[in-house]
DNA sequence: AGCACGATTAACT
DNA sequence: GTTAATCGTGCTC
């Protein structure tokens, strides 16, 4: 359908212009490519979260429309990166339609190519902890908040993400979103997380 | 102007 | 299991 070929260009618009549902499980096992000065970095998508709507507690878009989760409101496709505990940057995908906010949280990649400059920039850790999580991936492939707003469907930003793998049905499990904090019902319950739980290595490269 | 908190991580007991 | 790090955001005064 997104085609699962060897194609390397970006996913189109129509993929990131569905319900957020199904965006983020059609993101496993795609592969989130930065190419930055000339070098390609990516990782296969292997965890996600989903944020919909000015309803869903969870959501940046809880408070409505501000400057920071104005991304959120604008045409799918897009990145909505921002910066939390004074620290860290999480990379989503704002999915559609425009006018309605809602975005994929990217949480996990396995990594792919330019494993020697993700092992510099998460230097001290073993390789399974390079990009195990939604600030580790960014720190490992340098996303930060000049891409907010970059267009996913261009690889112009030189962030992208790709048609790959394609993770069987019986491989994906859902579940609650993490970290959520003092969210209240049923918000911090529903199975919005989706996670490809394929051994792709066995522990090892 | 002041404040509490956060879609987290790494280090620690 | 607990906790410090560290600052932008959005709310309340």
């Amino acid at each position: 359908m997104y085609n699962t070929g060897m194609s390397a260009s970006p996913l189109p618009r129509d993929f990131y212009d569905r319900p957020v549902l199904d965006v983020a499980r059609g993101l496993l096992g795609a592969r989130l490519v930065r190419m930055e000065e000339g070098r390609r970095l990516s990782g296969w998508i292997v965890e996600c979260e989903a944020y919909r709507g000015e309803e869903d507690q969870a959501c940046h878009a809880r408070r409505g429309r501000t400057p920071r989760t104005a991304v959120m409101y604008g045409p799918a496709g897009r990145a909505y990166v921002y910066f939390t505990y004074g620290m860290h940057w999480m990379l989503n995908c704002v999915t559609g339609p425009e006018g309605f906010p809602a975005a994929v949280l990217l949480r996990a990649v396995w990594p792919a190519e330019g494993r020697a400059v993700m092992a510099e920039r998460r230097k001290g850790q073993p390789f399974a902890r390079w990009t195990d999580g939604p600030a580790k991936l960014t720190q490992a492939l340098g996303v930060d908040g000049a891409l907010n707003g970059a267009d996913l469907c261009s690889p112009a930003a030189g962030l992208w993400i790709e048609p790959a793998l394609t993770a069987p049905e019986a491989q994906v499990v859902t579940g609650p979103r993490v970290g959520l904090g003092k969210t209240p019902e049923p918000w911090v319950s529903l199975p919005w997380r989706f996670r490809w739980t394929a051994d792709l290595d066995g522990g090892q490269p």
